[in-house]
DNA sequence: GGCATACATCGACGGTCGTCTATGCCAATC
DNA sequence: GATTGGCATAGACGACCGTCGATGTATGCC
């Protein structure tokens, strides 16, 4: 109920990019014996720089007024506003925007494009579609899923 | 090529949450006129205690150290492991682990059980959907998609 | 050229974060 | 009851974050 997207364009953008696959996981399905403790400790982590990258993403979307700036980028249209009228609707100062959309920049999350005295920021949806392939990582609790211990 | 997950699992998970709609938006298409600066500044923005809460689940997530915790939670079988072998597997002290769990867990992300000595942590896929159904948002560039300013 | 405007950067400030060691708590075992 | 082991908490410390006013930079208009 708080927002309401339509789930096949999102499907659409992600398989659309590669970032994930629609076969089906085919890790070994090992049966566990979660008991006293657990074992299978051996279990593979996520790399180190992979899980700092993903880090990174998710930190720049770590703040509400981010929140707000992605979501308002996202709502415009073909994804691209200007940033002109930002600063009253959010309550902050320029340079605090300022700060905020380089975090996004930064971040990979938005382009900047720079229109005469105006600049105009655009939302890239394939930074985004990586941190939704993680989250989507909830094949949590499928049997088949890849069980690891 | 770095996670591999399930496509349709996923929509599945989302869906059936009830988190999204897979109706289409029927938002107005309004016709844009984007020139020297933007119009349509009377945008509606995220309310601020929506976007503070997704801040919060996105603030859990920005740690490379709680990326991969929560990574290995979710390979588990049932989305459940004790946190016995973290510690080393991380290369971090045990009161580190235990103040990472702390914030996953303030967050909503994973509960807590404890079975004897060892305490039993599981995913909660649904607190994840939240956050996934937002950076699903990129509607963005898609005229018909709720064209805002 | 001179001025107004949109945006970036600087410097400062208080607050939060991530990590550690030391310590406390509680369940299981002897 | 004493001991052991898994986990949480407390306190400390350096690093980073979010915000602001002041200032710099570049563009457009007179």
């Amino acid at each position: 109920m708080p927002i309401q997207l339509n789930i096949w364009t999102l499907v659409n953008v992600i398989t659309s990019i590669g970032a994930v696959t629609t076969a089906p996981l085919t890790l070994p399905a090992t049966g566990p014996d979660v008991d006293i403790c657990c074992e299978g400790a051996d279990c593979a982590l996520i790399p180190d720089v992979e899980a700092t990258e993903l880090a990174e993403v998710f930190k720049a979307l770590a703040d509400p007024t981010r929140v707000r700036l992605l979501d308002h980028l996202s709502r415009s249209v073909s994804g691209t506003a200007c940033a002109c009228h930002l600063p009253e609707s959010l309550g902050i100062s320029q340079p605090t925007l300022s700060f905020h959309m380089k975090k996004l920049h930064d971040a990979g999350l938005v382009t900047r494009e720079k229109r005469g005295r105006w600049v105009h920021w655009t939302v890239r949806p394939e930074a985004l579609a990586r941190a939704v392939a993680y989250l989507g990582l909830p094949a949590h609790g499928i049997p088949a899923g890849g069980a690891c211990c």
